[in-house]
DNA sequence: TGCATAACCTATTAAGCCTATAGGTTAATA
DNA sequence: TATTAACCTATAGGCTTAATAGGTTATGCA
């Protein structure tokens, strides 16, 4: 299951997709609008500009803006970057692997293989969708 | 991410897929061979037995055993009753749905359609795959 | 009958994470 | 200079996970 911030992370970014021009949101409006606590969401876009999503901008008529735009922003890259691994296991997770302590061998292992293909599908659905498909 | 509980209870389901007869096998014996902690096991075996995947016996000679044939047991199933929901959001879950809090409409809400996309293709996965499958 | 065995059951713990809040700091605008 | 809104740090409460402890019940066997 997703964590809130990651599902309020995506509300927010297509919140952001759907602007008409590129001026800036400001996090209380976006709070407000998608029923989110507005200081959850504040270190949640704070996140988002650190890894590159956002852009920000300070006093009077600030607020946050995407930086790319949306076609160009795949729902792995926010989801990896909110959520971190995608796949059900660590030992089949290509960005955040991690060895299983009780799996001596991945390739015997019984779960590994069944799991890599939930991970693909996963993967091939994320994978072909942008923040513009959020509509 | 899956819990250890849900990835210890295939592992376990898995190795009784593989006994050659019905003959039980104890906790002790399926803990020691796969690295699990043997009382952590058995709480996660006791679960699997009430949910009617294993069988019991007690005394000495006693244990585990599967209550079906291996390729009557769905991945799906066995998911949900170990980790609960397999979808990523409740709002998209067919057995364990709960209306999301923030959303006023479903249909409008920009995550959904995708988490039910991802949904599927994961229960399409889980659905085709039984115990048997597990080699 | 009595002992050994292994499932059964309840409770409890320690640690970690999730969600959210509080309060102050910095930078930009008017 | 005042206002605004992002930025930053810390922290708290609640929940879940993973595991442990210790005792009870039922079964098989001598």
């Amino acid at each position: 299951m997703l964590s809130k911030k990651t599902k309020y992370g995506i509300k927010a970014l297509a919140f952001l997709a759907k602007q008409p021009d590129k001026t800036p949101v400001q996090t209380s409006e976006i709070a407000s609008t998608e029923n989110i606590s507005s200081k959850f969401l504040e270190s949640i876009l704070l996140d988002l500009r650190k890894s590159g999503f956002l852009g920000a901008k300070k006093g009077k008529g600030g607020g946050y803006y995407l930086i790319k735009r949306p076609e160009e922003i795949l729902m792995t890259s926010v989801i990896r970057v909110l959520e971190g691994p995608i796949a059900m296991l660590p030992c089949v997770s290509l960005n955040y692997y991690e060895k299983c302590l009780d799996c001596p061998d991945e390739d015997t292992c019984s779960v590994h293989k069944l799991m890599i293909q939930v991970r693909d599908s996963t993967l091939n659905i994320l994978g072909d969708n942008t923040l513009a498909d959020l509509t």
